[in-house]
DNA sequence: AAGTGGTCTAGACCACCGT
DNA sequence: CGGTGGTCTAGACCACTTC
């Protein structure tokens, strides 16, 4: 059973995908979600957080919740892990499994994945469309301890799926650290471009909820078809 | 005055970097907080909410709150606004004017910044330094009708800090799309790099809290030198 | 002055971690 | 089992916007 305040934030997420609010272009208040799903206005205040951090709405005290006319212009949302099964999730979302064994972590792996060296660890790497355009080249670590299995078929969806509703793992955070890099020339032909191009690189670390990495990997974007979205809320700084 | 959730925060904040809590890499407990500071636990948890988005801690339900140990390693975390001047405070931070003026909105213009064409808006272009190696170059625009002053003293220095402590602006939320791109040779020159290399570039968008737009900006970053940090928190979704 | 979001409290009960 | 974080409530009062 989800919790009240993600069940609110889901009906309310949904009328805004539905543009139910349209005429007004601002939700209801507070006080009539209140009332309106029986719960305490804390939990809808908890509601509409999670729709604050994801940039669909803003509030303005005395005033209201507004919904934010920009919010979808093709971009991948940093909010959400997942980007592009979920961003895109109205357009056709393609891999191409590249390469998948299982192999053991070497001392720089290890480092990076907070294991000892010699732990076994699935390599993945997909190449990914987006409506049939390449999109990015994904490189992954799974620590075998921490993810029991995987196979060809599973890697070839979406693994974050696999991972979350049938395996139950509790994924909890993770860290992304986002540069610009030169595409190496065998990069270069999976994407379509040309060698020493720029290239929009991401290096992923995503830790379940108690702490332990099992997800280590890179995603190195076509720099014309691939923009991120960062939204920022001021308040807490 | 500050609300209590964000004194709270700052102090613990203060704790953290201090190494208060190297021994047990591990927060106080909620209640022991709430004694500490004489406040509720839901205060507490308000302020450790804000630490766990800055990607100070994360938290384990039954366990406690523990520090991330990675934390810095020179990015530029993206959960703050103003991410040179807070994340390189250390640093020494140097901008170098190349121009100002006050200019008049165009069409292209108008529309980023939701205002109509011929608004007066600054025009700040700046190279940014860091421990004297060049770092972005950030061409900004500002709606003179929200931002009533600026002039040059200000601009070589921090910006946003006199438009929020100065002229206490309202500043609300922020829109980034973060990308890759082709450096031209006028932007290889200034950075130090040639032409055609990758450089990462980041919109901005920055609104008041009433949602209007006061600034519009671009940031091209030197790609060897800067790395975003994005710190995810899979709670809510 | 009325409406609406922002802060804060005190307390209840649940879910999970560790011993 | 006790300790600790997670969810939820009902209500009070403040700050800001709108009229």
């Amino acid at each position: 059973m989800a919790p009240k305040y993600l069940q609110v934030a889901g009906q309310i997420e949904s009328d805004i995908i539905h543009h139910v609010y349209q005429k007004t272009n601002k939700l209801l208040t507070e006080d009539e979600y209140a009332v309106k799903y029986q719960v305490s206005r804390n939990t809808v205040r908890k509601a509409i957080d999670i729709l604050v951090n994801k940039g669909y709405v803003y509030q303005v005290q005395g005033s209201g919740v507004f919904i934010r006319n920009h919010h979808n212009r093709g971009h991948v949302n940093l909010e959400r892990l997942q980007g592009v099964t979920n961003d895109f999730s109205d357009r056709l979302v393609e891999n191409k499994l590249l390469d998948f064994k299982l192999i053991e972590a070497d001392e720089d792996l290890a480092v990076n994945m907070g294991c000892k060296a010699g732990t076994s660890v699935y390599y993945v790497k997909r190449l990914r469309y987006v409506d049939g355009d390449p999109f990015s080249i994904e490189t992954s670590y799974f620590n075998k301890d921490l993810v029991k299995y995987l196979d060809e078929n599973i890697v070839k969806k979406s693994i974050y799926n696999y991972l979350r509703n049938d395996q139950k793992l509790a994924i909890g955070f993770a860290d992304r650290i986002i540069g610009a890099d030169y595409l190496t020339s065998e990069q270069a032909d999976l994407l379509g471009l040309k060698a020493n191009d720029p290239a929009l690189v991401v290096d992923n670390t995503v830790c379940l909820t108690n702490g332990a990495i099992f997800d280590y990997s890179q995603s190195v974007h076509h720099f014309k078809h691939v923009k991120l979205l960062k939204v920022s809320n001021m308040k807490g700084s």
